[in-house]
DNA sequence: TTAGATAATTGGAACGTTCCAAATTTGTCA
DNA sequence: TGACAAATTTGGAACGTTCCAATTATCTAA
C-alpha cells in the first residue's frame, strides 16, 4: 500500500517541473506562470499531497511556524473557555493553529508546557499565568524573541505585553450602582487575596465606598476560592455576621452564581432580598435566573484582542511590549434588584 | 546578541564530543557513558539549548511528533471544556502537547483545522465531529494511518475508534426514576433531532415509558438547541400544553439549567413543583440550587479515557478500531424532588 | 600480553522543505 | 534577425535532527 508519503519531489516529477517550482506554487508566489501553477495544483490534489510544515520550519524562522500557544490556569472556568474560543477564532482565520494547555495553577505544569511548546517552535504565546509566576519564568522566552501576551493577570517585571481588564473601575462602578440603589452594607465576596487581580478589584470596592461616604467594614470582605463552591462558602459566612450585608459585589461570575445558590439555600431570593453583582459576564450570566448583573469584560472579545495583538507582534518581528487595559462596563440585569419593585420604591424616595 | 539558535552541533563542540553522542543523550539512550552524559547535560543547560522537534520529526515518523489534535464542536459548553481538560491531563503527562480547535459546528472549519493539524504532523486525533460529518471526511486521515478517536458522536461508516456514553441506558434510567416517584406525564426536552445522540436518548426515554406502562405522548417531546437558552425555550412551550407535564428529562445539563430558569420565571420551583433531570453531570450540577439530578457521564473521565485509547493506538502502530460505550449512572440530587418532602409523601403511599 | 569481546563513540547520509544565484525561455523593438 | 529585457524555471546548498555502519576505547580471561 501507499505507505510512502508523497513529497514535493513526487509532485515535481509527475508534473514535469522542478521541486523549486512546486515550492513556489505552494507559497502562492506570483513568479510562476498560471498554466504551470494550475498543472501543479492539479497534481497536488491528485496525489493527495500534504504539506510538511515541520520541514518548512527547518528553513524558516520560528515566526513562520504558524503555531501559537495558549496556556490558561483554569479551563474549567467558562471565562477561560470563552477566552480560548475568542483566540481560536482569530488564529484559525489567520491560518494558525493553537496549542492549548491547562495548568490548573501549577507552576510546574506551566513550566513544562511552555518549554514543550518552545520545542515545537511556537511563533508566540498567550498566557494567563498561574499564581506565583515570576518574570524569570518568562525570561528565556523573551530572550529568544518569541512574543508573549499576558492576559488577565500581569507578571511584575516581565517585559511582555499584557491585556487585562480594568478591575478597579469595574468594582468601583458596581459598588456605586448598589449604593445608588440605597444599599450601605455591601460585601466583597470571593477570590484569593494573594493575587493582583483581587487587590485591584478590592481597591475599586474600597474607593467607591469612600466616594459614596460609606464606611469600610473589614468583616464584609470575605475571600474564598474564585469558584461557584467558593461563592457558596463566602455567602454562608456573610450571613453569619451580626449585621448582615444587604448586597455583594463578587470577585467573578462563578462566585456570584455560588452566592445566589447559597442565598436560595437560606430561602433568600437573590435580586429581591439581596443584591448580587458579578464580574466577567460569562455567557450564562444573561440566561441565568435571576439574570446576573455583572461587570462585562467580554471574555471572547478579550481572547480576540489578545490574539490580534499577538499576531501583530509576530508579524512586526521584534515588537515593543504594550500594556492594554481593556475597559469594562456594568451591565445591569435582575440580580442587583434594580429592575424590581424595590428599585421603584427606592427611586420614589 | 545571541540571535543564533544553539544546536546540537554547538553542544557537541563545546562538550568535546560528536553530535551523534549528543543526540544519544537527548534520547536518554543507555549506550552512553554516565560521565559523558553528565557533561553533555551540563553544557545543554549552560548554553540554554532548546530541542528542535521539527527537525527531529523530519527523520522520524509522525507517530513520534508528540502532538495530538483535539477538535470539538462547542468549547463554550462546559462539557467539552472539561473533556478537553481530561485529555490535557493525560497527554501532558505523556509528554505530548495538544492542538485544540473549536469548530462551532461548522464543517468547513472542521475540514480546515483537521488539514492544518495534519500538516503539522499530529500523531493522532480526538474528534467530537460537527453535525453532518461523514465518513469521507475522515478517509484520508485513516488512509495515512493516523489514529482517530471519535468522542460523544459517532460517524457512520468511518473505520475509527469511538467512545460514546450509553445514551439509551441513561435516559431510560432517568425516566424510570421519575416514574418511580409517581410522575406519569414526563417530557423530553431539548436537543437537535438530526443527531444520533438525540435519537439514542429519545429512544431510551420511549423504552422506559413502555417498560413502566406509561403512554408516549408526542407533544411531550420538544426539541431545541442543546443550550441553556434552548432549555428556556423548551420549557416555555411545555408549559403551554393543555395538559402540562410534571417532570422532564433533558437532553443535557445545559438544557436542564435552562429549564430550571424557565420554571422560576413562571414562579415554579424546580425540584418542588416540577422534577428536572439532566444529562452529562457537568461540574456545576452539584453546586447549583437545586442541585441537579443528572445522568453522570464524567466529561473529564471521558477525556482521559479517550486520550488513553488514542495513546494506546499511537504506540501500537497500526491499531484496530474499537468502539467503547461508556456506562453512565444516574446521580440523584434535588432537582428531581426525590430528596424533598414530596418524595416522602409519595413513598408513604 | 593479547585476542576477543563488549562498551562507547563517531562520521555521513538521510528527512522535506526554502532560498539563492544562475540558467533558460519568452517577449519586444529596432 | 539580433540583442536585450523580462518572465520563468531550476539545481544545489542549507536547516537540525536521527540512524546506520563503522570505528575506537576499554575490559576480560587465558
Amino acid at each position: 500500500m501507499g505507505k510512502e508519503r508523497v513529497t514535493v519531489i513526487d509532485i515535481a516529477r509527475t508534473a514535469g517541473v522542478s521541486k523549486s517550482t512546486v515550492s513556489l506554487v505552494l507559497q502562492a508566489s506570483p513568479l510562476v506562470n498560471e498554466a504551470t501553477r494550475a498543472k501543479v495544483n492539479a497534481v497536488i490534489r491528485e496525489l493527495g499531497y500534504v504539506y510538511n510544515r515541520g520541514a518548512a520550519n527547518l528553513r524558516q524562522s520560528n515566526a513562520k511556524s504558524k503555531i501559537i500557544g495558549i496556556v490558561v490556569n483554569d479551563l474549567t472556568n467558562s471565562f477561560f473557555a470563552e477566552l480560548a474560543v475568542g483566540v481560536d477564532m482569530v488564529v484559525q482565520s489567520a491560518g494558525y493553529v493553537q496549542f492549548l494547555a491547562n495548568t490548573a495553577e501549577s507552576l510546574d505544569r506551566q513550566r513544562e508546557v511552555i518549554s514543550s511548546m518552545r520545542e515545537h517552535g511556537i511563533s508566540g504565546l498567550i498566557l494567563s499565568p498561574a499564581r506565583g509566576t515570576e518574570a524569570a519564568d518568562l525570561k528565556s522566552l523573551v530572550a529568544s524573541g518569541i512574543p508573549v501576551v499576558n492576559v488577565v493577570r500581569q507578571v511584575a517585571g516581565a517585559k511582555v505585553s499584557s491585556l487585562v481588564s480594568d478591575n478597579h473601575a469595574g468594582t468601583r462602578e458596581a459598588v456605586r450602582h448598589l449604593a445608588g440603589l440605597g444599599h450601605h452594607r455591601i460585601a466583597f465576596l470571593g477570590g484569593f487575596p494573594d493575587t493582583a487581580v483581587f487587590h485591584e478589584r478590592l481597591q475599586g470596592y474600597r474607593d467607591a465606598l469612600s466616594d459614596m461616604d460609606l464606611a469600610v467594614h473589614d468583616e464584609l470582605v470575605i475571600s474564598s476560592a474564585p469558584s461557584r463552591a467558593g461563592g457558596v462558602a463566602a455567602i454562608e459566612r456573610a450571613l453569619l455576621l451580626r449585621e448582615r450585608p444587604t448586597a455583594a459585589v463578587c470577585f467573578n461570575d462563578a462566585v456570584a452564581f455560588g452566592v445566589c445558590d447559597g442565598l436560595r439555600a437560606h430561602r433568600l431570593d437573590p435580586g429581591e432580598d439581596f443584591a448580587v453583582i458579578g464580574f466577567d459576564d460569562v455567557i450564562e450570566a444573561q440566561t441565568a435566573v435571576p439574570a446576573l448583573t455583572t461587570v462585562s469584560v467580554d471574555p471572547q472579545g478579550m481572547g480576540r484582542r489578545a490574539a490580534q495583538l499577538l499576531l501583530k507582534q509576530i508579524n512586526a518581528g521584534r515588537a515593543e511590549a504594550e500594556a492594554i487595559v481593556s475597559s469594562v462596563r456594568l451591565v445591569v440585569r435582575q440580580s442587583c434588584g434594580a429592575a424590581t419593585d424595590k428599585r421603584e420604591r427606592l427611586s420614589l424616595l
